[in-house]
DNA sequence: CGCGAGCTTGACGTTGTTCAACTAGAGTGG
DNA sequence: CCACTCTAGTTGAACAACGTCAAGCTCGCG
């Protein structure tokens, strides 16, 4: 029932809420944005940003889930969710490469706003305060990476497992039980395992009283106890 | 002999030259800088921030080379290496919490510039081009870090191992032939691997005629066949 | 009712870590 | 100048964790 006011601290969280860097903007600046965006809806699967394109604005979810990962050869790597006030394509910012290094595409239907990118720069280089929240964005998505890293490479596949189960309640959904809108090959990717290590892992859980699952529904039963498993590796 | 110019593309860079953000500041504002900065020189091995504790400035390595690292219990994760020229510390930039969200320390003798961390505000607040070049350096620095990422996670030993020394090659020594400040196990634990691993890949490499190692002293002898090692996995 | 995607399970193989032993070289003190 | 010691480097063997493969299962939907 922690929920809101202190979701238990993970060290591999996925996701982050934000975006208060609106709230420094003057009233017409705030109208320049509102005019220099478009709202776009995605159905789930679809594409949302594509790693290498050219680009020429910054995404805002506003509703929906988004899945934000690396592409190489064959393989990818979730950065992190992109749930509703995430922002995305920040690193796009720069003059040099207008590319986007990474892509996102939709974990469900989701509704994500288009800022034209020029827009962002010049508002950057006027509003020194909007400046200053957006390298906080930075900063913290830096640090949420650091942790995302550090399990993925550090932890065995219980530690990351258990630590990305707590992260969904808490930072996601908020709330201990939840409707998992992703497969058991999501699931893995997110945890950086194999589908059927997943399984395995997630089997173990109930066996041990730590979670309930039936099926897409998952209900952590013992938040400790996962803590723990994280802590241990 | 393709230093300088046109290095062979990692993918895990481990270390980014830069700082050109100090050339959009006016004569005052680099004056006002230089007046709230001093010049710390730390030993080969000394800590030069350390995770969780507060701050009041952002460093910037001159010369040497630092490691810059992300504590949890008793193990680290390399973050990237610090070459002259990087700055340490803009994620603390964050008006809400001024800890170091990381540590650094020396690889070999170091000096380096401690910037007072609410001058460094300031110019954010009042000079756009800087903020501008601030935000450039944090989205490079979260280029390289999923890269970083991606490397650490989806590649074997081989793979680890090749992109490393490919990195410190073209990245932190320029050249293919360089005596390794590091020690196996520091270079270990770049590469996400154990110091045996290390070896018994350095071996490997040596036999295929991809690099030649004696002692401290490493040439990479076939580049190519480096990178395809990389690309492979 | 049948098909297919997602889920589950077991067996097996591989990678890479861990442990333990051994070597080499550098620094130290008698 | 020679043991002594300590660290770094190296090697081999055993083991554990996970991924892969193959097969069967289940459930929703046409």
């Amino acid at each position: 029932m922690q929920a809101e006011d202190e979701p238990i601290k993970t060290s591999c969280t996925v996701a982050h809420q934000h975006c208060k860097c609106f709230d420094f903007l003057t009233d017409e600046q705030r109208a320049l944005i509102e005019k220099n965006r478009v709202t776009v809806e995605f159905k789930k699967g679809e594409i949302i940003a594509k790693q290498g394109s050219f680009t020429s604005y910054v995404l805002m979810v506003c509703e929906g889930l988004a899945k934000v990962y690396f592409e190489d050869k064959d393989d990818t790597l979730i950065l992190r969710i992109a749930a509703p006030g995430s922002l995305i394509g920040l690193t796009s910012l720069t003059k040099s490469s207008n590319v986007f290094h990474y892509s996102a595409s939709a974990y469900v239907d989701t509704t994500v706003k288009l800022i034209d990118i020029n827009t962002f720069r010049q508002l950057i280089g006027e509003n020194g305060l909007f400046a200053a929240a957006i390298i906080d964005i930075l900063g913290e998505n830096s640090i949420q990476k650091n942790e995302r890293f550090y399990c993925l490479t550090h932890r065995q596949s219980y530690g990351k497992l258990a630590d990305l189960l707590l992260c969904l309640a808490g930072n996601i959904f908020r709330t201990q039980k939840f409707v998992l809108p992703l497969t058991r090959k999501e699931l893995a990717e997110l945890a950086g395992m194999s589908t059927e290590s997943v399984i395995r892992t997630m089997k173990k859980f109930q066996d041990d009283k730590l979670i309930t699952s039936n099926g897409k529904t998952i209900e952590i039963i013992n938040p400790e106890g996962l803590l723990k498993i994280c802590e241990l590796g």
